[in-house]
DNA sequence: GAATATACGGGACGGCCGTCCCGGTTGTCT
DNA sequence: AGACAACCGGGACGGCCGTCCCGTATATTC
């Protein structure tokens, strides 16, 4: 809708959410938008007209990589056996959530408001997810009685176990526990 | 060391502490000094005086928790089967989390420095945990690859899982996948 | 190449927080 | 009871953050 933005607002805009998703990812949300600014080489009013508030641009960076995330659960849910599947995706959870403490943040609840992103029904990763377990469970690989709200909580520890030191060794071990504590 | 307080610093230095561990527990770190001297009924240079930093107040809260805990672990190891006296223990830190979030907050190590607090080595809680898993583990209960960052971080998934709602029946379903999950 | 809309930079503002300080008050000890 | 030290209250300060605004610069259009 409207106009298109200037050659030089695109650039900036682009170059701003690229800075800002690797600064999320790497320090989480803590990092303040002028610091973000600064590394952009921009002025701090650049960030705030492009995206009104931190929120909003967190949500950009959010939107786009849930939607990488969605279609891999979508890829894996025709592909692969139900269980399989289900565990492939949270291992890929796993691994995201330990690349990007801005996710965790948003995900723990101390900073970002999760459901107004899912609220965007255009990238549900619950719900993409909550599909991959249900035919989990149907096929028998998985307790029935788990719910979307388990599977949430235990990625949430196994993400908390990446930062006691990232060990693949740990995180196989991890990811072993949670397979055999949601056995069927 | 040095002298006793005054009676009224006596009294309002304990008050300032309970209302600080009431109001930490039940509404996390981010609650302000100024907030915590207003419903204490002080001026917040009354509790800066006797909690030079929020650090400080909040380690006085913790230190006297964290003694009643290990006293319980430590009266479950001698008690219990070894299995049973982990996960007793477990049980009893989740239920501990769920009611604390202070405590969530410091174990997430978003807000203070938890190592700082174990440096006061009086009240060893990891301590006294890691050997309630090592004779779990010897007893052979608990898989012998599992170390106490798997256990700490199986316990942070199991209080964020009380986030979700705070439902009996998917606390002991939580508890039944770690149990699950940790078995030999 | 000039005119005009559009975007930029970064200073300014208001709000919140933790900490310090000082004038006034209150407990304590003789 | 009087005098002194200890303590209290809460205003003040400095720092950080998110957001807004305006004078200036630059892309776009004719």
């Amino acid at each position: 809708m409207s106009k298109p933005l200037r050659a030089d607002a695109q650039r900036n805009r682009a170059r701003v959410l690229e800075v800002a998703a690797e600064t999320f990812a790497a320090e989480g949300l803590s990092v303040s938008v002028h610091e973000i600014a600064r590394r952009a080489g921009v002025g701090t009013g650049t960030v705030s007209r492009h995206f009104p508030t931190k929120e909003s641009l967190f949500e950009a960076i959010l939107l786009s990589r849930m939607e990488q995330l969605v279609q891999r659960a979508e890829a894996l849910a025709e592909g692969a056996e139900y269980g399989e599947a289900f565990f492939a995706f949270f291992a890929l959870m796993v691994e995201e959530g330990a690349n990007n403490r801005g996710l965790v943040d948003a995900l723990a609840g101390s900073g970002f408001d999760f459901r107004s992103v899912e609220a965007e029904r255009r990238y549900d990763v619950m719900g993409a997810w909550r599909e991959l377990l249900r035919r989990a469970q149907q096929a028998g690989g998985i307790r029935a009685d788990a719910d979307i709200a388990d599977v949430k909580a235990l990625l949430t520890g196994c993400i908390d176990r990446e930062r006691s030191g990232a060990d693949p060794v740990a995180r196989a071990r991890m990811l072993a526990i949670v397979r055999e504590g949601l056995r069927a």
